[in-house]
DNA sequence: TGTACATCAGTGAACGCGCGTTCACTGATGTAC
DNA sequence: TGTACATCAGTGAACGCGCGTTCACTGATGTAC
């Protein structure tokens, strides 16, 4: 959690000034309490403006407007969502299988830990198009699972390489599925009798046994 | 496409009278027209009574508020969804190959055809907990997977048997995710170098590769 | 060290707007007799 | 066949509210000299 600038009546160990020094990242934090508490939707510039403890026209000096904080709070997420896979993923060691599987619990688990920014990242319902910077984040997560499948597919025999972008889209899109259907913390969750990562390694385990990749020995 | 009702000014043989006649499903065909174009938190009551010719005070005869309309909506999408679903698996005739590989396209299809059904149901942020009834009909939909993984569970040699609730869950997961990053018909979605049927085509083969399922004869 | 000044972040008042919601009402429909 | 009546769907006016946005302003900070 980023720490949060003191606010009005509320100072440790100063009052608040008529600067905040950091609202930004106050307004970015409001805009996660606010996705948490009423979905992306509930998201206004006025209200996350109220709860940084500032007058409604402060957040003009920083956002554009709305969709431009929420583009903000979508392209902060992905940086920390690429972060969580590479850590995860850890280039692969000490062994594919066991950084495989770290990184596909640490798709699950983010969106469990982090719904407001899982949120933001995919259901907001912000045109990509109009916020480049945004979908650029999202690709240079992604790229870290096209790596993490290319350092695979390299380890198998040439005659039995599956392309993969293809390995990484189905890995990305089993995950996601799961994710965003099970593994959420709100109220959309569905229930199922096992865990979301049990679903998943189960489902790797049968995908990979189906590409022939031995990953016991990787 | 259900038929809408006449609306003001808009009389296809008769004006239109004092009652609607039809303003129910006016509503919901509005619901789902500002679905598209302004996704789901763009539904407000006032301009779905503006868009089936009503007062804004009309709708409250027919729906308790603006969430309870968004529920039908996702409601009906998930009863067209099950039939969808049920219409593709036609009880696995001729081979279950080929039922499988068509409700999967159906899934797919949906989400582009249906893009505001698809969204209503999955990202409209309803609290599934207080509509028990959308819960109910997204549980029929699910049925309908279920039955024809038992199906395809039934004919395999018992020792080789995977748990048939686990495999539709996989296999809806999976449809989920490429429908929800690579399907959908708006803004949101992804670039990928090839269809979304195809991905999903080849992740089934793959799955069932791995499951040890003999399609190719079933 | 002090002063003048530029810069900039946040203020607070104001405005128009659309939404949600209520209310007594009224026009249309169906039905009992 | 007609009439009286009950029912109900939709009206339109009204209200309060919160949001988005603009504006001239003002307090704080940093820097040139």
């Amino acid at each position: 959690m980023v720490a949060m600038s003191w606010h009005r009546g509320d100072p440790p160990g100063g009052r608040r000034g008529y600067h905040h020094g950091n609202l930004r990242e106050a307004l970015i934090e409001a805009a996660l309490k606010l996705i948490s508490e009423k979905g992306p939707s509930g998201v206004t510039f006025a209200e996350a403006a109220r709860a940084a403890g500032v007058s409604a026209a402060a957040p003009y000096r920083h956002f554009r407007d709305r969709d431009a904080l929420m583009a903000d709070v979508a392209r902060k997420g992905f940086d920390r969502f690429e972060t969580a896979l590479r850590t995860a993923w850890d280039e692969g060691r000490p062994d594919l299988r066991a950084a495989f599987e770290r990184m596909g619990r640490a798709y699950l688990a983010f969106a469990r830990d982090e719904p407001a920014y899982f949120s933001a990242m995919f259901e907001s319902g912000l045109d990509l198009s109009r916020y480049p910077e945004v979908k650029q984040a999202g690709d240079r997560a992604f790229e870290v699972l096209r790596t993490a499948c290319e350092t695979l597919v390299a380890m198998l025999p040439p005659g039995k390489r599956p392309p993969a972008l293809m390995m990484a889209l189905h890995i990305w899109s089993l995950s996601h599925g799961i994710a965003a259907l099970f593994s959420r913390g709100d109220g959309a969750r569905r229930a199922i009798p096992m865990t979301p990562e049990e679903l998943l390694e189960a489902a790797s385990l049968i995908y990979m046994q189906g590409l022939g990749v031995p990953l016991g020995q990787a």
